[in-house]
DNA sequence: GCACTATCTTAACGTCGTCAAGATCGTTAG
DNA sequence: CTAACGATCTTGACGACGTTAAGATAGTGC
């Protein structure tokens, strides 16, 4: 039978790579309609192929949702050690950059955010999606544990497997940081404090409202440093 | 034609207080499935009713879903509350009483919760669902001022419309409460946190960080209370 | 040049939210 | 008392969704 469908219009039977075109058309659908008007046919359809077509590079939706997760908690990891990096350099707080640069994440793709942060379900198992997990969760412990630290040292090893993490004396600190960070993105991003934006858009309350916060997070764990360790270091 | 389907089932034609019913069958639905498994079709199945039944009480699935998150804010705004008034009682701080009352709404009903906070559609403009959201944010503010008012006193007015707000100085210290408590409360219910609880669950795990959590919470803000005040004020 | 395997299409199934049309019931006006 | 009426619920249908099974096509290795 020849190629009638969709097939012909794109030249062959054979799409090549549809998989990245796959992961390319969810995030501009994301993009486009939000998590909410997410869907695997039109995903489909963006990238010119059956319904069924994806089926067999991400099994089910799920699997589509969690490569997708997966580059969005990679995104957030990278985004944090870079701005870490580059504050370190200019003097600033380093807990600060990765507070700033993981809500600057949220924002700038706030349907990605909510795949990785969201309801639909998602492959917890998948290997690939585990690591990125783990890794953007390590940024944090070893960015807080430098800050609390008191200098502004990368640590050598920042790769903290989260076992590790389950007794450790400074875990009430790291949960307080991204509580704090996660808690403010998702307010803004479900549109909570959009009340608050006046005429002057969100963009203004944010340039008025973020920078204190984030000057109340810093300041707040440098302050209660003592508070979660038996014995004084200071 | 006599009422062969469900309304036989039932006994007659007319329901009596499906709204009610719905709800009711939603709350169940949404504690035994989540957010994820609703279904409006599977709410008038439990109430005994046909598909289409419910939308001449609640219009759509998002005017049902509204209706649930009406509830939930309404539970969010009383649980502060009476939180706060027997904390006050006993001597100890509103504040850590409203986090932790934020906290204990949200994971004894997830799938509500994720119906207040969640990505599935509401009606935004519904009145009832505007009153309730703006009652509970008044309470925060309400008792995040008193706080910062070095007092455990009440205040009269506690109701807060939100406009009022957006100028306000102590704005920032709202926010940063507020972004602790629903963050936490996020991660934990979306089961961000689940490998920290290791083999005693995660009751062990609550137990173990989150009154930690709310203590540097309320360091956090009793200590830099200066910040965002012109002129100080102790 | 041929089998093999991965990839994609077609067709279909069951479920979902929603709508239009009709049936039933409680209420109220005459 | 009854007839009309509005509110409530059912039925049946529509299109869209995720998923599956069976078949067609293309690249790959022998």
């Amino acid at each position: 039978m020849k190629p009638t469908g969709q097939a012909s219009a794109r030249g062959g039977y054979h799409h090549g790579d549809l998989r990245q075109a796959m992961i390319e058309a969810a995030e501009a659908l994301l993009a486009e309609k939000g998590l909410n008007g997410f869907t695997l046919r039109e995903c489909a359809r963006r990238a010119g192929v059956s319904p069924a077509a994806p089926a067999h590079h991400f099994g089910n939706l799920a699997g589509l949702l969690t490569a997708i997760a997966t580059l969005g908690f990679d995104d957030l990891s990278d985004a944090m050690e870079q701005a870490a990096d580059k504050a370190s350099l200019s003097g600033e707080g380093r807990l600060a950059a990765i507070a700033r640069a993981y809500l600057d994440v949220a924002l700038a793709r706030p349907g990605r955010f909510r795949v990785v942060f969201g309801q639909r379900g998602l492959d917890w198992d998948a290997p690939d999606f585990k690591r990125a997990a783990s890794r953007a969760f390590g940024v944090l412990v070893a960015e807080t544990r430098a800050h609390l630290a008191g200098g502004q040292a990368a640590p050598a090893a920042p790769l903290v497997t989260p076992p590790d993490a389950a007794g450790a004396p400074d875990l009430p600190f790291i949960l307080f940081v991204w509580s704090v960070t996660h808690g403010f993105s998702t307010l803004l991003i479900d549109g909570q404090l959009d009340f608050l934006a006046g005429e002057a858009g969100r963009e203004a309350m944010l340039d008025r409202h973020a920078g204190k916060l984030v000057c109340l997070l810093v300041a707040a764990v440098a302050d209660s440093e003592g508070l979660a360790k038996p014995a004084g270091d200071h």
